[in-house]
DNA sequence: TATAATTTAATTGTATACAATTTAACCGAA
DNA sequence: TTCGGTTAAATTGTATACAATTAAATTATA
């Protein structure tokens, strides 16, 4: 792979595109929901585990609190998240899933096949897309700094 | 690939991930510059083409005039770009690279090298990823809705 | 040719992202 | 036990993104 300082030579490049006209797809689907990208994000990791504190979100999501105080605010206000403070260290919020939260995934079931449909990419595609960025992920993270 | 309502199950998210953290590291290489990378992904555009319309620069990096209006007056002020009307049709935003931007390109001729290094792919790997993006980005910009 | 339709940027409003700082709570060693 | 260090969230400030609208220039056509 060659490293000139051209647009189409920069891995990053395609990833930065693929991945935000991939989220723009995601928005008309989404506006149904009256979610966003990130909110949805955020939904889909409760949907799956019902209860955890922001520290924990913010580890499985890769965004830090200052995304996320507004994000999980706005979700409370639809009525889909609530925030408690821990009783055992009130430093730590916990954020749950409501039964109406819960109730949304059901209008959300749908989406990922849809989602496919733009892709277009065959099995073997899209397994070994998501094998490289999980590769490259797990790379980037690793070395600090 | 499961299509499954879970964050590991949707492609989206890898992608999403891998492509925002990726752009966290250039940060700090790009801060040395005074760049962001959205101001850097345009000044790689201009170091490959020294002059185009903003309808030009738009199309190639898929960004719309309301997020490049702002990037293109801060270049400009740092005094890498110069925005011009074009005298032919007065619609159009003609923007060249300046000498002061030309010269940008040689103290940012490592960065992609180091990008690599964090990135820590083989060359089988970064062609399969830099080939499926472009394919999934085809086909998702392919499709009208 | 005069007006309607189209094209191109700029503007407006909303929602991320993130670095850096602040605030509050907890923990640990002297 | 108390105070310095640490941790977790919230806040602040800056910079995207993008949909929708506006404004200005050009083009098409009746």
């Amino acid at each position: 792979m060659n490293s000139d300082l051209q647009l189409k030579n920069q891995i990053c490049f395609p990833l930065y595109l693929c991945s935000k006209e991939l989220i723009r797809k995601y928005t008309p689907l989404l506006n149904k929901l009256d979610l966003t990208y990130t909110q949805y994000i955020v939904m889909m990791f409760f949907w799956q585990k019902k209860e955890a504190s922001l520290k924990k979100l913010s580890n499985i999501v890769l965004l830090d609190s200052g995304t996320l105080t507004p994000v999980l605010k706005k979700l409370e206000n639809k009525g889909y998240l609530k925030r408690i403070r821990s009783s055992k260290d009130e430093r730590n919020l916990i954020i749950k899933l409501t039964s109406k939260g819960e109730q949304l995934k059901e209008e959300a079931k749908d989406i990922p096949e849809k989602i496919l449909g733009y892709l277009n990419l065959s099995e073997e595609e899209l397994r070994s897309l998501y094998i490289l960025c999980y590769k490259a992920l797990f790379n980037i993270e690793k070395k600090e700094d």
